[in-house]
DNA sequence: GCAGGTTACG
DNA sequence: CGTAACCTGC
């Protein structure tokens, strides 16, 4: 009854991404959506779209590359646009809302290119920064929701083949090991607590061939959530029916459902 | 039943005209249509896909623009790809068949840019040649069909503003006075014939603002015609409904349908 | 306005 | 593989 749904979903493009998202908000009817990768400027973002399908929207995006946005069935209470933080704020990677007494981070974590790559620190770099942002601005005891593209695949369970990708951008032992650390502040990797076995990802690459059938994937999208939260967790699945259209985004929506009055007890 | 149905098209790229072409195949099922701008190299030819549909095809392709094909329904008794003329053998423009007794000259002429454009030149000159290609292998007795993207629209009756598109490329008196001195051969403009007052396009500008609705559109596709063929016509008539589909051509079909025992007689 | 080709990015 | 961007051509 009042149970809030929030999902994350690196839709890859949301104006080519556009019949597969709507069909998808139709089916699941979350309450809050954290988007990543709209790839459009700020002007082109299909507003009108999503008013239609009865959601409020903000967005940030930039030309060509990264943006992230936020649907909601109802207005956000606050919206932090800019973290203040010159990495942070350097790309469209950075998206914070406050709703419902829950503030929810969403991220779109820079991939890192390479190991060797200056990208690589740059991404270290923006997750420690993100991390700082909600230390400094809340407790483990707040509800803080951090979700996104995060990036990193945590443990060998997340990833398709650990030993061959075992060094690699998004499975390096040093992203691993900072994940945990952030974590350790406080945080709880929302799936993975509630299905401590279950091997399933929420990425396929388009460049492997049949990669979703041969499921060649990585969990790389994520729902941190402090101890409020997890408290009032429900649920937390991916609908992987998305990957699965015409059309379809690498990623697939990652969803949880959590019952809010929890909160206050 | 012996009648003989022949068309020609400018899909404008045929991979991304392969919907509305085979959904047009299946309701006209022509034995015989002319295709120009393919906009392929021969490679990438969607041969399969007209096959499925019961069409042999012959195609001359090149990258990124021209392009000719021709489908048939039986296989066409000869081909001709290179006219051995160093203009009409310059770009993908130009492929003749014989079938069922007929000699089937699909050309696109080029659109010549502008009057002082030496591209402008080069379509007359590619004309001039199309027509003396056609006088050095046959008589004004022999059933010959030269059909394609003519790209010239020979009468006032045949621009939406003859006034303001007067000298205009496409509508220039050089060309249209090119245009009769080819049809003094022997060659009638098979729709103008059986048609002497009736305005029809063939092409709609995609540039222009709802060209389509307003009908500002251009006759520049035809069907030209030694006098066998002309006796044994039956009708000639513009194809619309391609034009009015998703995703359409800025052309659209043009049909012919002889009986070709009135050949022998 | 729409096609195809190219490049950047992942 | 696939998105967006920029380019050419009609």
């Amino acid at each position: 009854m009042t149970d809030w749904k929030a999902a994350t979903f690196n839709v890859n493009g949301i104006r080519a991404r556009l019949p597969v998202l709507l069909e998808w908000l139709d089916a699941q009817r979350p309450h809050l959506v954290c988007l990543q990768e709209i790839k459009c400027q700020d002007k082109d973002f299909p507003e009108s779209a999503f008013s239609e399908a009865g959601y409020r929207a903000v967005w940030k995006g930039q030309k060509s590359f990264n943006g992230v946005a936020v649907l909601s069935t109802e207005p956000p209470d606050q919206v932090v646009s800019e973290a203040g933080d010159e990495i942070l704020d350097s790309e469209a990677r950075f998206l914070a809302v406050k709703t419902r007494g829950v503030w929810v981070i969403n991220t779109y974590v820079p991939q890192g290119r390479s190991p060797d790559d200056p990208a690589f620190a740059y991404k270290l770099d923006f997750l420690k920064r993100t991390a700082r942002w909600i230390a400094s601005h809340f407790t483990p005891e707040d509800p803080v929701l951090w979700t996104g593209d995060i990036n990193v695949a945590p443990d060998p369970l997340d990833v398709f083949d650990p030993q061959r990708l075992d060094g690699k951008v998004g499975f390096h032992p040093e992203e691993r090991k900072l994940f945990q650390e952030i974590l350790s502040w406080g945080l709880t990797d929302l799936f993975r607590h509630l299905h401590p076995e279950e091997k399933q990802f929420t990425f396929w690459d388009y460049r492997l061939p049949r990669s979703v059938q041969r499921n060649l994937g990585w969990r790389l999208d994520h729902m941190l959530v402090t101890r409020p939260l997890v408290r009032a967790a429900r649920d937390c699945f991916v609908d992987t029916a998305p990957r699965t259209r015409p059309k379809p985004s690498d990623h697939t929506p990652l969803v949880a459902v959590f019952h809010l009055e929890d909160l206050a007890g």
